[in-house]
DNA sequence: CGCGGTTTTGAAAGCGTGTGCAATCATGGT
DNA sequence: ACCATGATTGCACACGCTTTCAAAACCGCG
């Protein structure tokens, strides 16, 4: 029923192994008979059979896409960008999501059996022994948006900590005195750097934040987290967002008040995803440069893939601030 | 240096096939031998190779997912709850992005050399012909949001034409006279049947559109198309939209100009993406049920995987109105 | 025409796994 | 104790391809 190697070789009067090499590029084959071989397979339909390629080449071509809820503009954006560099780089993505709750290893144990030749992890905690299990089994990883304490493995992520100095230094400069923070899980790396990156840069200016409250990343935890600190006897007149999803419901809850931004209440957030810069929000944010995380993260594993060993590698790239109107 | 099934019988003292079976739920094999294999198994950190399995199993679990522009808000909703979906079905998404302009048809070649087990498709423009290669390859195909002209393959797709009668229905409800459109590129499926069912919708209430503009499905495209409408001399009091990510420009490109929504000019989209709820918004649209839409197409796809013949399905699922305060 | 040297070529050995088949083993009934 | 029955087990082939290797074909030149 399927069409294998072997049809074509019956069917152009030439043995299997002529097939192959007219499919492989620089084979030793004459030119007019790999012409000839590539017109009868074109004929009957006729592909190499991936899996059994790489069955014997070692390598399938995967990358296994470990993502997060892509219905989070931050993710989906990501993935744009990541998708088409690998893409790009003749690779295909192998869509790995993990809904927040999930552990992430018995899924990239799945994507494993596929023989990935490596993993983009985007989502999840991974231990520095899943990395070194993948490492093993001839994936490489690279982490993507935290750095693995052990240094297990390869990372490449956004300053934080220089992002959210950006954002104290506008703080201090609008003359902002109560600054609050609406921040993520609590575990989360970024959440941790970003925090504690905004606490240290406000501390140098003799500041400190005013209340700290925990959202979810998302659109609607923000809105209600601000509802809750803008309603509050003692309003603050800045509120910095983990994220631009909740600094988007921020400004939300702030207009649903009747409060302007920024004059009554500054608001930011951390990414500069597209909606950030629609027009009803101008939200004044950090930018995450994605397209330089993917292309980063992306050699990096191409690099490992090829054999390189070497001591990990950490890449931490610059965020710059993007002042728009909300602050 | 990879371990394989060989190891592992070498290990534990019995043979390849022993261990097979061990792998696979249900086969003849004694129970504390089976247990004795899986700890050896992990102990090593084996798994079955995937690629060899599927070599003779005939299936590889792999489901080619064909999806454009992910930074699309609608398109990312979308792949959220599809690759959920697969996954849950205990299948796998093989990513395959096409940029707009692209052809999907070598794209999703290559996804049939990894003998992917089907394919969902939700971009690009899919000939009969492609269709029916990718059924004889043993890979059926179901297309998502719109419906092939031959009948070549299952489509499952909202009903756009009902959707835009609920919203003609609510224009002449709510006394709008000037009604402009403007919708994306000319020949998407989508955009020429919402176009199509507005027309209708309106002329079976003795009205037509007084201007018809063309965007890119984008919220910048949608922002654009609006300042236009709302800046030439006869203004429309109200702008039907392609889909959401334009009616958000378009609410954007109305605020800027001063004109208070819905009472100046009432707009509405398609979809019910997320961001439509957002405060700013509150966008008047049709709800595209996206959760039905995966489930219908998935349920399909793993019937004509499972070998089911008969006359291509196309199933046309209802849409419901939103009824918010932009129109 | 013969010869060393350079492609081309096909046979065959894998790659890691599932599975049909025949052999083996345990079980229970007589 | 013996045989029929059924559960287990291992061998060997198949899956579709790449690639090594040695044989074959070709080349120009003496």
């Amino acid at each position: 029923m399927r069409v294998t190697a072997d049809d074509v070789a019956a069917r152009a009067g030439v043995s299997r192994s002529a097939v192959s090499r007219a499919f492989t590029a620089g084979a030793s084959i004459q030119p007019d008979k790999r012409a000839h071989i590539l017109a009868v397979a074109d004929d009957l339909g006729y592909r190499p059979n991936l899996m059994a390629r790489s069955l014997t080449g070692g390598a399938t071509g995967l990358i296994a896409v470990v993502v997060g809820s892509l219905s989070s503009p931050y993710e989906s954006w990501f993935l744009d960008h990541l998708s088409q560099g690998i893409r790009a780089r003749g690779l295909w993505p192998l869509l790995v999501p993990v809904s927040p709750g999930q552990e992430i290893e018995p899924a990239l144990d799945h994507a494993l059996a596929y023989q990935v030749d490596g993993a983009v992890i985007a989502a999840g905690s991974v231990s520095q022994k899943l990395a070194e299990r993948c490492t093993a089994n001839g994936a490489p990883i690279v982490v993507v948006g935290r750095v693995l304490d052990g240094g297990g493995a390869d990372s490449v992520c956004c300053d934080n900590r220089a992002g959210m100095a950006m954002i104290a230094e506008r703080l201090v400069a609008a003359g902002r005195r109560r600054i609050a923070w609406i921040g993520g899980r609590a575990d989360t790396f970024s959440n941790v750097e970003r925090l504690d990156g905004l606490t240290a840069a406000l501390a140098a200016h003799g500041l400190a934040l005013s209340e700290t409250r925990r959202g979810d990343y998302s659109t609607d935890s923000g809105l209600v987290q601000a509802l809750a600190l803008l309603t509050a006897p003692e309003r603050p007149d800045a509120i910095v967002c983990g994220n631009d999803a909740m600094a988007i419901g921020a400004i939300a809850a702030a207009r649903r008040l009747g409060l302007r931004v920024p004059q009554d209440v500054g608001i930011c957030g951390f990414d500069d995803i597209p909606a950030a810069a629609w027009e009803p929000f101008c939200l004044t944010t950090v930018a995450n440069p994605v397209a330089e995380t993917v292309s980063a993260a992306l050699d990096l594993l191409t690099r490992r893939i090829g054999g390189e060993k070497g001591p990990v590698a950490t890449i931490r790239l610059p965020p710059a601030l993007r002042l728009r109107q909300s602050l």
